[in-house]
RNA sequence: GGUCCUGUGGCCGAGUGGUUAGGCAGAGGUCUGCAAAACCUUGUACAGCGGUUCAAAUCCGCUCGGGACCUCCA
């Protein structure tokens, strides 16, 4: 067993041990999705990423809490609804009440992850649903003096935290160029009238008479702010100071930047010890995004209904495209590149299936303990999962091998083998195998059929043995004539 | 404009001072009635230029290209 796992800590930009606040348990957050809007192929890396993150966690034995929010209140629009509530937005547009709109995408959101297999969250806490405890850590904030009230809104006054604080440290900010509004290009922003400096960000605001959701406060009925959500939400499951925080490399800042500092303002010390960030899935080089209209939802994806895609991908199929990258560089969305990954998951389910039948032998032509502990450390080592599956497709080569009788493996190797791939193929990675449930009626026709077939084949029938062979093709389903003499069948 | 990341063979994508990444596709072979699958062999790589070093794809500098953040975003 190895314990000693590495993750790139985004506050020192290297790989730092993991060794966690409280022996043998582990508190994870990370940010989780704003249901506006369906589930898209942004959404899949991060979830999946931390599922497996996880998972790998779990497997060492430790005791994991993982908390990943439901962000149903508050967030600009782009900048032709300045000051608008997302939600509302949409809300108004479709003639919906917003939390009908809220939980209709909370839905999908959920059906998408069940499809990717991220399905174990341990409390995934609606942002609706903590307004009391927001105000509450707003006030804290207050109290320390760390924030001003303007106009019924509260800001957090970043000049005078960073006099004390590192603002700015883990996104690589400079206050000064933050407050110098560094960059012509800066867009006015609406409520910066209201701020006594540019740099400072919304605890709270206050709503616009149109504005739909909103909730009384001490300041005014309003909102919360883009930020206090998380920290409120993540101190309230996993404590003042938790192991690690996850999310999207876009969040850095000023996301994950104002929470250390709301964090800190409240409480007085770091919220988080790890910052794990993983990088954007792009296309056509290009990050995906709301705003640039190109992205891809994941139903599209695994219906194949998308002017840029050439056919469907099944939820399994993105799963091991991404893994097949480390997470921490970014990852190009190409057709060639998913039908590869589609490919290459056949071949390892394949070899899964065979290596249930495999037999043993004296001794094993393979270092099998060698192979299982190269595993642990390339998962061990920041996640590679990309190095990770290369040992898997090692694995595959020597359970074909094996069933060739071109290699041969012992008895106690084959339990190693066996127990490892799976642990690692099923339980870490989070793959599925994804049948097509062809029911037992079709396994009994299939069975006819292929008797059939052999009857032929048997009296050198060829034409006939080829024309069924042929016409399941056609349906989708692929004949193996195996080596022992027995006949397999797999429906696409 | 500021900060940071990045450029690997036909495609995707690891690695980051000396040792095979891996997958997909291509070529040849074994097996097969023919296939499929599997196995074996196999080619074109580290953007360009310069520097450090016994040794660089890997470190440093410059040039060129791509991208991210600075605004909601996974």
């Amino acid at each position: 067993m190895v314990n000693e796992i590495y993750l790139t800590n985004s506050l020192s930009r290297k790989k730092e041990l993991f060794v966690p606040l409280v022996p043998g348990f582990v508190g994870m957050y990370v940010c989780g999705p704003t249901v506006y809007g369906a589930p898209h192929l942004g959404h899949a890396r991060p979830y999946i990423t931390f599922d497996v993150l996880y998972r790998f966690l779990n497997h060492l034995g430790y005791r994991v809490r993982y908390v990943r929010n439901i962000t149903d209140v508050g967030h600009l629009v782009d900048d032709a609804d300045e000051g608008e509530d997302k939600i509302a937005k949409r809300a108004r547009i479709e003639k919906l009440e917003p939390m009908e709109v809220v939980e209709l995408y909370t839905d999908k959101f959920h059906e998408a992850m069940r499809a990717l297999n991220n399905t174990h969250v341990s409390i995934e806490p609606r942002a609706s649903g903590h307004i009391i405890e927001q105000i509450e850590m707003i006030q804290r904030i207050m109290d320390n003096g760390w924030a001003y009230v303007s106009n019924g809104s509260v800001y957090f006054d970043v000049l005078k935290y960073s006099k004390s604080h590192d603002y700015g440290k883990l996104s690589g900010r400079i206050i000064e160029d933050l407050i110098a509004g560094a960059g012509n290009e800066r867009r006015e922003l609406e409520g910066q009238e209201e701020k006594q400096n540019p740099a400072d960000f919304a605890l709270w605001k206050k709503a616009a008479p149109e504005h739909i959701m909103h909730w009384p406060s001490p300041w005014s009925e309003g909102f919360p702010g883009w930020h206090i959500e998380c920290s409120a939400m993540s101190t309230k499951y996993l404590g003042e100071t938790f192991d690690i925080h996850g999310g999207g490399m876009d969040l850095l800042f000023p996301h994950h930047e104002s929470e250390i500092a709301q964090s800190k303002g409240a409480c007085g010390k770091s919220p988080v010890r790890y910052w794990v960030h993983n990088n954007m899935i792009t296309i056509n080089g290009q990050k995906m995004g709301k705003s640039l209209g190109n992205f891809i939802n994941l139903e599209e994806l695994f219906t194949g209904e998308h002017k840029l895609l050439e056919q469907a991908y099944s939820p399994m199929t993105i799963r091991f495209f991404i893994l097949q990258a480390h997470y921490r560089s970014t990852l190009d969305f190409s057709n060639d590149g998913l039908k590869a990954a589609e490919k290459g998951l056949v071949k390892l389910m394949n070899a899964s299936e065979v290596l249930n039948k495999l037999h043993a032998s004296e001794k094993s032509t393979s270092d099998i303990p060698a192979w299982r502990k190269a595993c642990y450390d390339a998962l061990a080592d920041d996640l590679n999962t990309a190095i990770t599956i290369a040992h898997l497709f090692e694995a595959v080569r020597i359970i074909n091998s094996v069933n060739a009788g071109t290699e041969t493996i012992s008895a106690n190797d084959l339990d190693v083998l066996k127990k490892t791939f799976n642990d690692f193929v099923f339980g870490i990675l989070g793959l599925i195998r994804e049948t097509n449930d062809s029911g037992a009626d079709t396994d009994k026709l299939m069975k006819f059929i292929l008797s059939l077939r052999n009857d032929a084949k048997s009296k050198k029938d060829f034409a006939t043995s080829d024309k069924i062979r042929d016409e399941l093709a056609a349906y989708g389903f692929k004949i193996k004539d195996e080596k022992d003499g027995t006949v397999s069948w797999t429906k696409d």
